[in-house]
DNA sequence: CACCCGTGGAG
DNA sequence: TCTCCAAGGGT
């Protein structure tokens, strides 16, 4: 039996027109090197990190101030990671920002400030696993590596119409993009692939007809392009409640803490809080305030959505006299200096909620 | 392998 | 309002 494919006849996917199609459509990105020009492994690898479940568009304002802020690899490796986190709030993924200090740490230590360009030594340090090993490879060193990100895994089970639902996939897609990659210019044909994910191959709607590879792609020979990749289905955590106090004493301050180094906002500032959990119960939080004063309970609450469970606060306020000390574990920090903080999305929320921001 | 870890935007 | 998901990595 001749698979129907055959008998219609078609190209196989061709990784010159994917290029050609590349050298007329690529993106302008602030970390990506002209044509012709050498690529910056320290800010190819800085945008990498950036760029892990996080959009172009959210990047590149952050990218630029931390790149004025730590122009070098030195720079950063020399800096409080304190300072790191702080340029870092907001953008989400916190561990990524201590594996970010840390591996420059260790390039300058390890490496004499300069980025490894295999993918083996580069697969060693903090915060770089396959697909940025591979990325740094191919891009900033143009060594024979792929970078199989969700936008490659999408562009290639829609060429391959695999049935194969990810994550299960990925050791095939990841075969099928060595296969495919080009002896001459893997840097841009890692880039390239991307490229076409984001602005040709998107999850919906693709715009086949502009696609270099539309000829090749059996997806879009059946029509069923939007439906790949396939993936198992994922379950949805439960809502966890819990109180948060903003405390504001006469002199303008607002008492905060920090957070543990690891785990959920590691390391990252918020205000006193009671744990989260199942059920709310007020008497129970308000055991939990890091004073023992007036607390008024604000109207409505505060909710939001981690990638693994959806949040409720209810917000506690209360004013407090000037010169009343802070409570062991936590500190009080001028309102004006609060943008200076790591505070992470979800607290910002909360000292809107409380008027303070 | 399963689970943990943020955020903002699009549809 | 709700779902998806964006250049994933660590444990």
């Amino acid at each position: 039996m001749i698979p129907a494919d055959d008998i219609a006849g078609h190209e196989t996917a061709d990784p010159t027109a994917l290029l050609a199609w590349y050298d007329r459509h690529r993106r302008g990105l602030p970390w990506r090197a002209l044509p012709g020009e050498t690529a910056d492994p320290y800010r190819v690898w800085l945008s990498e990190i950036m760029l892990q479940q996080t959009t172009v568009q959210t990047v590149k304002g952050y990218f630029e101030r931390f790149l004025a802020r730590f122009p070098t690899v030195e720079a950063l490796a020399g800096a409080p990671v304190e300072a790191v986190m702080q340029a870092w709030a907001g953008l989400g993924y916190y561990s990524r920002a201590r594996n970010l200090h840390a591996c420059a740490q260790a390039v300058v230590e390890r490496h004499g400030g300069r980025f490894p360009a295999n993918e083996t030594a580069l697969l060693a340090l903090p915060g770089i696993g396959a697909y940025t090993a591979g990325a740094v490879a191919a891009i900033a060193f143009d060594k024979p590596a792929v970078a199989v990100d969700g936008n490659v895994e999408r562009v290639l089970s829609r060429l391959m119409a695999l049935e194969e639902p990810l994550p299960r996939a990925k050791p095939a897609i990841r075969a099928l993009a060595l296969a495919l990659m080009p002896k001459a210019r893997p840097g841009d044909f890692a880039q390239a692939l991307m490229d076409l994910g984001a602005t040709i191959c998107t999850p919906k709607k693709p715009a086949c007809v502009l696609c270099p590879w539309s000829p090749p792609c059996r997806a879009r020979r059946e029509g069923t392009a939007e439906t790949f990749p396939r993936k198992e289905a994922k379950k949805t955590g439960n809502l966890r409640m819990g109180a948060a106090f903003v405390a504001v004493r006469a002199d303008d301050c607002i008492l905060l803490r920090d957070r543990p180094p690891r785990g959920l906002l590691g390391g990252m500032a918020e205000v006193p809080g009671s744990d989260w959990s199942a059920a709310f119960d007020a008497g129970q939080a308000l055991a939990a305030a890091p004073l023992n004063t007036r607390w008024r309970r604000l109207p409505g609450s505060v909710r939001h959505v981690f990638t693994h469970f959806p949040l409720e606060l209810t917000v506690y306020r209360a004013e407090l006299p000037a010169r009343t000390p802070a409570p062991e574990g936590s500190r009080w920090r001028a309102r004006a200096e609060l943008k200076d903080e790591a505070l992470p999305t979800v607290m910002r929320k909360v000292l809107a909620h409380a008027a303070i921001e």
